[in-house]
DNA sequence: CCATAACGTGAATGGTGCTTCATGTTGTAT
DNA sequence: ATACAACATGAAGCACCATTCACGTTATGG
C-alpha cells in the first residue's frame, strides 16, 4: 500500500531535498513561489519536480500535510501529558498558543489550520491525520470540562473556529493579548 | 488642493463605473483579478484604467479606502446614537457584528480592517479616515467603560486586534459564535 | 562490468497579466 | 461651428510561470 518499490537512492535524497526547500520557501514568500525558485533551493532542475509531484497544487499540499504531521505529533502529546495528570486547560492552553506561534512563521500552516476548520473536501494525505488531531483536542476538552476548568458549552467547532481566526500576522505580544482576552470568556465561572 | 480642473463629463462617468465595477470584481474574485477583468466589467478599455490610475495597487488601494469609509461613517453612527442614550456596548456590539458581515462578502475591506492593526505605513488616502474610525471607537470604549459594560483594561488595540482576526471565511452561525465567546470574555465582571 | 530502467535536465511551449503608446474619438471653450 | 485639449482605445511589448518532453546521466541487479 505505501509503496510498490522502493526509491532509487538518489531520487530519495532529491525528494527529501524538495521537500525542505519548498517549506522553506513556502514559509518565506508563501505558497505562490514559483516552482523554478523552489528548485533553486532545493539544488535541482524544475523538471525534477514534476518527477515527484504531478503539478505544483500537490507539492503544496503535501507540504501543509507534513506540516500538520507535527500539528497532530503536538496534540496527542499533550493529551498523553494529561493522562499522566497534568492539568487538560493548561495543555489546552499551552496547544494553542503553540500552534499560533508555529502559524505566526509558517503560512503554509495557516493554510492547513484553515483547511481544517473550513475545507472539509481536503487532500486524501491530510483526512488520517485530521482525524488523529480530532481525537487528541477532542479527548482534552473533554477533560477540562470533567475538571470543570472549561465552559461546559465549548465544542471541537469551537476549538477549530479559534485556530481558523488566529491573528498570525500580528507580534508576539498582541497574539497573546488575544489569547489572555478569549480564555477570560473560555473558563468556567 | 482637491483638483486642479474639474474632469471632464465623460471622464468623471467612467471614473465612477471603474470604481464600480473594481469594487464588485474585487468583492467577487479577491484583489487578484486582472485590469482586463475590471476593464471589461466597467464597459471601458483597460487603457482607461490607466488614465484614472497610475497603476493597479493604486486601484485597489483606491477601492478599499472607499470601502473604508462606510466603515468609518458606521462607526461615527454608531457613537452619535451612543451620544443621544443608547447603551454603549450595544453599539459596539452591534458595529463588530456588521463588520463582520461585511468582511465576510468583501475581501477588499478585510485587507482594509488588515492594514489598519498591521500596516502602519497605509496608504496616504487611508490615514484621514483612519482617525474617524479611531476617534468614534475610542469613544464608545470609553463610554462603555464608564457604564460597566466593558472590562477596564479593553484597549482601541485591542479592538483592532479583533478586527483583524475575525473569521470572515466562516458560516454565518459560526461567526456569530466566535462573536458570543470573545463577548463573554470582554463584559465586565 | 554491463545493460537497462529509473532518474535528472533545462530549453521550449503556451498561457496570463500588467503596462505602454500610437492612433482615433469626443467634450467643451470660444 | 471650429479647433484643440482631454480622453478612450486595444493591440503589442514584456515579464513571469506552470508544465512538458526529448535527450543525457546514473544507480543497481545480475
Amino acid at each position: 500500500m505505501t509503496s510498490p518499490r522502493p526509491l532509487r537512492a538518489d531520487a530519495a535524497r532529491n525528494r527529501a531535498r524538495i521537500m525542505t526547500a519548498a517549506h522553506e520557501q513556502i514559509t518565506e514568500h508563501g505558497p505562490e513561489v514559483s516552482m523554478e525558485q523552489i528548485a533553486a533551493a532545493a539544488g535541482v532542475a524544475v523538471g525534477t519536480l514534476y518527477k515527484h509531484f504531478p503539478n505544483k497544487n500537490d507539492l503544496v499540499a503535501s507540504v501543509v500535510a507534513a506540516s500538520f504531521e507535527t500539528l497532530a505529533d503536538d496534540a496527542e502529546e499533550c493529551l498523553r501529558r494529561e493522562v499522566q495528570g497534568s492539568p487538560a486547560m493548561a495543555e489546552l492552553t499551552g496547544f494553542l498558543s503553540r500552534v499560533m506561534d508555529t502559524v505566526a512563521r509558517n503560512r503554509a500552516v495557516k493554510a492547513a489550520a484553515y483547511a481544517l476548520s473550513a475545507d472539509h473536501t481536503t487532500h486524501p494525505a491530510m483526512q488520517a491525520v485530521e482525524t488523529r488531531v480530532t481525537q487528541a483536542l477532542g479527548g482534552l476538552i473533554r477533560s477540562a470540562q470533567a475538571q470543570g476548568a472549561l465552559r461546559a458549552d465549548f465544542t471541537l467547532d469551537d476549538l477549530y473556529l479559534m485556530l481558523s481566526s488566529l491573528p498570525a500576522d500580528q507580534p508576539p505580544t498582541a497574539r497573546t493579548r488575544w489569547l489572555a482576552l478569549l480564555l477570560t470568556g473560555l473558563t468556567a465561572r
